[in-house]
RNA sequence: GUGCCCGUAGCUCAAUGGAUAGAGCAUCAGCCUUCUAAGCUGAGGGUUACUGGUUCGAGUCCAGUCGGGCGCACCA
């Protein structure tokens, strides 16, 4: 829709004589009393043309020419802003769109031929998923979907450390725990992972060896085991949430020498040395990121010789490139909000274009159960586990409730809320929206013969005219927006005030307009109407994961 | 101490620099002989933490103050 007015609106500015740099914007006014429309171009370029905005606005209406039957009313109002009045006729018409591409309605091009990846989760396989993992998984899968509904070519990556020291700990934690089983007084560390499921890792691995493995002094069994158990478990919470990774990059292989016997790792440090933002001093060797004005340098690899985290990371970065990739979004929690201004320095250092990397961050979960706030972090046990939260809520409200805030805003995970069937749950109000046409659908079927897919007379919807048609024709045409927005601010929550509006909507027209009941030609125009508004919701449902059930 | 995020109705949260700051829940008042009342209509509720600044116009941008969260390892 926005494509529509804005050549309109250029050409208006160039024939009335107006010039300017100023980006033409046009938004949709909060009150419905200002248009469907509105530009506030006179108000932005009235002082450098040192004109009244009110007055620049009228001169600027007769050069604004649409097609026929389209604009029904434009006038200046305000300060100076412009309000433009769609008519029914041509929003109706306009629907029919919607019904036309069907499954497929809301795509854009924006990404034809380009290839994204998506990275999210990433949790090394220490332990079982926390819920705060949970919200970035989600955020991270309906990003990918958004970004998939404007034509790229997406790849969901999962990145993980199966080598570094707190695998070490792991194997050596489940070491301790299957020492215990074979009878042995164990002195548990604090430092070692507390968590029953080491418990049940080193029950499952006596159960197969019993205490054959008690002399022995080496951890990759254990390691082995541990991961294998861990990272299934894993992979199982997240298709649970529909949630699955097309590639898991392990950090590893880019410790492995290739054919010229040099690692990733080591290409980046030579990479770095030659552009003079590498120096060895204290044992370790520093990235100068002092020289970019930070207050220390940053170790790359440490005294003992291993790399620290900071090095791989760019050196992975830098396959993200290599593998061609136009578009790279990174989501993580709020806890690792250090962690990627020194890869970017780095990259721009090494001249690449890190404008292609674009950054989700989630800020922190909370659950409130008997309305009580408890912290996720400092909770011991079970209560945090993504696991059991799906087991609580189920899979749809675990999805909606986390990405139905923004991403910069902490998180009040109500689990009562969550768990109740009832109206105060918003799953429930947007899935009930889908449930009841398709129940007026069937009723349709069988008392009328009405069925969408054969029944060609889509431009009966012409014939509707009253505000609750109109208003919900309108917010059906305003779903490609709406995608194109929840993609640039990488904020899917958009899309859930959106589809929450567009119920609502449904909703009152229900309410307001006999369907059944009306006369024949109405009667199946209505029924189109609500077919494209089942339609969206379908379409808006995909992209946030959430199912659509057919009756409730 | 310092970097990032946040502070908006009783609660949970919206508001690409725009018009009278909006939803949901909760509260109150209405609407089912009629296609799912898991719904709809209406009412009340605000010094947008505070103080300055920028401009035609600030919840939004800038500076400072206060409050909360997360980081600030040769952990990832």
């Amino acid at each position: 829709m926005l494509d529509f007015f804005l050549p309109v609106i250029q050409n208006a500015l160039h024939s009335a004589g107006v010039t300017t740099e100023k980006p033409i914007r046009i938004e949709q006014p909060s009150d419905k009393k200002f248009g469907d429309f509105s530009t506030n171009i006179a108000m932005l370029v009235a002082k450098e043309c040192r004109r009244n905005p009110r007055e620049l606005a009228q001169e600027i209406i007769p050069h604004l020419v649409f097609p026929p039957d389209t604009v029904a009313k434009i006038e200046v109002a305000g300060g100076g802003f412009i309000n433009f009045y769609l008519s029914p006729l041509f929003i109706m018409r306009s629907v029919e769109q919607v019904l036309l591409d069907g499954d497929h309605y809301g795509k854009g091009g924006a990404g034809k031929g380009k290839k994204a990846v998506v990275e999210y989760v990433s949790a090394n396989p220490t332990g079982p998923l926390t819920i705060g993992r949970g919200r970035g998984g989600v955020l991270g899968d309906c990003i990918a979907n958004l970004l998939e509904a404007q034509g790229y070519e997406v790849t969901r990556e999962y990145y993980f450390n199966d080598a570094g020291r707190q695998m070490q700990i792991l194997g050596e934690s489940v070491r301790l725990r299957y020492l215990e089983c074979c009878g042995q007084n164990i002195e548990f560390p604090a430092t070692h992972y507390q968590g029953e499921y080491i418990r049940e890792i080193a029950e499952q691995m006596y159960a197969e060896h019993l205490a054959t493995l008690e002399e022995s002094s080496e951890l990759d069994s254990f390691k082995k085991s541990a991961e294998n158990i861990i990272f299934s478990s894993i992979r199982q919470t997240l298709e649970r949430l529909d949630i699955r990774h097309d590639s898991f990059f392990n950090e590893h292989t880019l410790y492995t020498p290739d054919n010229k016997g040099v690692s990733a790792n080591q290409r980046v440090i030579d990479a770095l040395s030659s552009k003079e933002f590498i120096a060895a001093y204290d044992g370790a060797v520093w990235f100068l990121t002092t020289r970019l004005g930070q207050e220390k340098d940053k170790v790359l690899i440490k005294s003992s010789g291993e790399p620290s985290y900071r090095l791989p990371d760019i050196a992975y970065h830098i396959t993200k490139f290599e593998r061609g990739f136009d578009l790279m979004v990174n989501v993580f929690g709020a806890d690792h909000i250090d962690e990627y201004p020194d890869v970017i320095e780095a990259l721009k250092i090494l001249g690449y274009d890190t404008e292609r990397i674009k950054i989700a961050i989630n800020q922190f979960v909370t659950t409130t159960v008997d309305g009580q706030t408890l912290k996720m972090s400092t909770r011991k046990g079970n209560a945090d586990l993504l696991d059991d939260l799906i087991d609580d809520v189920g899979p749809d409200a675990t999805r909606l409730f986390f990405i139905m805030r923004g991403k910069d805003s902490h998180l009040n995970f109500d689990v009562e809320l969550a768990k109740k069937q009832s109206k105060e749950n918003p799953v429930f109000y947007l899935q009930y929206a889908h449930a009841r046409i398709c129940s007026l659908l069937r009723i349709a079927l069988e008392e009328t013969g009405f069925d969408p897919s054969s029944c060609t007379e889509t431009r009966l919807l012409t014939l509707l005219n009253s505000p609750a048609e109109v208003q919900l024709g309108f917010a059906l045409l305003d779903y490609p927006d709406m995608i194109k927005t929840s993609l640039r601010l990488l904020e899917p929550q958009k899309m859930v005030e959106y589809l929450h509006s567009l119920a609502e909507l449904f909703h009152r027209f229900y309410q307001e307009c006999p369907i059944l009941k009306a006369k024949s030609d109405i009667c199946k125009a209505r029924l189109f109407l609500s077919v494209a508004t089942r339609q969206v919701l379908r379409n808006g449902f995909r992209i946030l994961g959430v199912s659509a059930p057919e009756s409730m």
